[in-house]
DNA sequence: TATTAGCACTCGAAGAACGAGAGTGCCAAC
DNA sequence: GTTGGCACTCTCGTTCTTCGAGTGCTAATA
């Protein structure tokens, strides 16, 4: 069933005024500021149409008019203008990129707080991580009672784990340790770290003390750690800005919903392997918290078989065309960063393919 | 100006029943609940002198009586029974905090959220760290063109970092740079790493490939990173849950200020060395923000020259007992797992000085 | 046939009026 | 010094009213 153009016309103009606004557009409003030449008169008959045909709803019989999701859904994917970032946007948001991934290494937690503040609504990141293995294991010696575990990842992340004991080992057991470890707990994943793998090595080194077992726990817990998918959120307190969270106990709701970010997750299952910016708007959302919030989610390549994800939680009535050009262009620099692909040329990179999910449309 | 026994007695009943229901509290209510042996009237009476005194104050002329911060001074400096602990609780709280030590070496984080958690209000902790120094310096040699630098520092604080290089080197060339490192580089301040220092090292490595000074920034950036004082805030969102912050503004302010958590350095100024936990009511805050919240504090000792700090706001109507009484426990834990003395008798530790800031009582 | 002007109608938001109830202050009695 | 009683005050929630924005419909117009 397609909609006529000067339909669509109405319908963009409704969404971008509702959104600057939040409040319901009449159709008074929209003959004076949108240039759509006509009357108020003909917009009401579309506005009335629009209506039926479930793209626009009415608060109330005398209020103006209020996008439906399914009238976001049609804004979102063909209506807006894709906004395209000016080259000074372009370079702030990358400078800040290159400055924040620097700082600090907590990167997940730098990612989230960067798309918070360039979007100004709260912001989510999070890596999913397929299994990973061990690549290399070291063992320095501190002193007698003391040495650090070092673990070089497939991924190239390393850990370390300073070690105290209450007795004394001589450096020769750490060195067959270290050989011994290297050896047989190198390129295994997490399940393969068996307590009959442990209690062979402790063994094979001649180990009484226990200290094998330190060192596979320390193994399993890095694995586990990074095996784990990890999230991070920021910038909760944004939604307090919205006019839509006047109402503190919906504010607080979905704030506690986000403070436990990982719930997000079954949101992210259709993992995208694009670079594609995603949207998904209100009961789009399977989270039930959700279902009168969007989401926008872009995915990046985050180095070996990892995908990050940036998501940007806001109201239904939310600037979709800025978010997803901030968040697509953050995306594609984090993959340019920290990717294994070859960087792509550095220049201004505004190609931006939005998909939503079209499947509940009926 | 000493006040009766009684006038006590009925201001420690006004605040305890204010806390618990966030409502204007009346004589009538009082001489029901509070077990004080006299009639309404009487109370009534002892009111109206208590607002007198300050200590007390009516939103308007026909409501209950209400603390002022003085009154909450009086309270938490002498009226407030010390809130003791159950074993469960004291044991629940030094599990939870094994468990989160563990879990995560980002430590400062895990204390603010289990603060949170266990309040229930936000929390924030901070460590401000003098001057780090070096202890060790370990180079990993992965192959050709891959390091891996290992730091430890005089607070035995671990970090690591993996180089990638655009060429190989030798072996050898590691050796010796890593001996080098260690024998010039430890045990000095950031500020003694001067550019001298980096190009005599360099020279005597025979270093004609810039690693020294990949391996000097390095060093910076850690030394830099541990002394700066770190912030984490956490449970902003439980504000949302207390009746004061029904407002979206004022939440939204106090929420803003918080998340950018530095700012409560001031407040944490005059850092206490003892383990007292430290209350500071309403106006007794110095940064205008928290003018009408309250700020309860304690101070741990997170083992060589740092101290940390663990903070907890709400209003200023809280639960001041019950929060002393866990920050305080949870204070002496920190200071058991992370401080250098050693480690006290696990014993229940329940002793918990009170000590406020009364200098602006008048 | 599509558009427009005009007009009666609807409904929510904001304000006024009002009664109920909680709590006080004061007074006289104990 | 304490208590019961009572008139008074002030907020809160309810109801009623008004105001105005915005609609839907109809008839006139291009």
């Amino acid at each position: 069933m397609a909609i006529s153009e000067r339909k669509k016309k109405i319908l963009a103009a409704v969404v971008d005024a509702y959104i600057q606004t939040a409040e319901p557009v009449g159709s008074k409003t929209l003959a004076q500021n949108a240039c759509l030449g006509c009357s108020s008169a003909t917009i009401r008959n579309e506005l009335a149409e629009l209506v039926n045909l479930g793209y626009l709803e009415q608060p109330h019989t005398s209020a103006g008019r209020v996008p439906t999701p399914m009238g976001y859904r049609l804004y979102v994917n063909e209506l807006m203008e894709k906004q395209k970032l000016s080259i000074e946007e372009t370079e702030d948001i990358n400078r800040r990129l290159n400055q924040k991934l620097q700082e600090l290494d907590d990167t997940i937690g730098n990612v989230s707080r960067l798309a918070s503040q360039l979007t100004d609504y709260p912001a989510l990141a999070l890596t999913t991580q397929t299994a990973v293995t061990i690549k290399r294991f070291d063992i320095i010696y501190v002193d007698a009672n003391t040495f650090i575990l070092v673990l070089m990842l497939a991924n190239n992340a390393v850990r370390n784990k300073l070690v105290h004991l209450p007795f004394s080992v001589d450096q020769n057991m750490i060195q067959r340790l270290s050989a011994l470890f290297n050896a047989s707990f190198t390129g295994i994943a997490e399940d393969e770290i068996t307590p009959l793998l442990i209690s062979s090595t402790e063994r094979a080194a001649n180990d009484s003390m226990g200290l094998t077992s330190v060192i596979a726990a320390f193994a399993l817990e890095v694995l586990g750690e990074s095996a784990a998918p990890a999230a991070f959120v920021s910038g909760e307190n944004r939604l307090l800005g919205q006019p839509e969270f006047r109402d503190v106990d919906k504010a607080h709701r979905l704030m506690s919903y986000l403070t436990g970010g990982g719930h997000i997750l079954p949101a992210a299952e259709s993992f995208g392997t694009g670079e594609e910016v995603r949207v998904l708007i209100g009961p789009e959302n399977v989270a039930e918290e959700l279902k009168d919030s969007s989401v926008v989610i872009a995915s990046y390549d985050a180095g070996d078989n990892t995908r990050g994800l940036i998501g940007v939680i806001g109201p239904t009535r939310m600037d979709y065309s800025a978010v997803a050009a901030k968040l697509g262009l953050l995306a594609a620099g984090l993959s340019r960063r920290l990717g294994g692909g070859e960087a792509p040329p550095p220049g201004v990179n505004n190609k931006l393919i939005i998909k939503g999910d079209d499947s509940n449309d009926r």
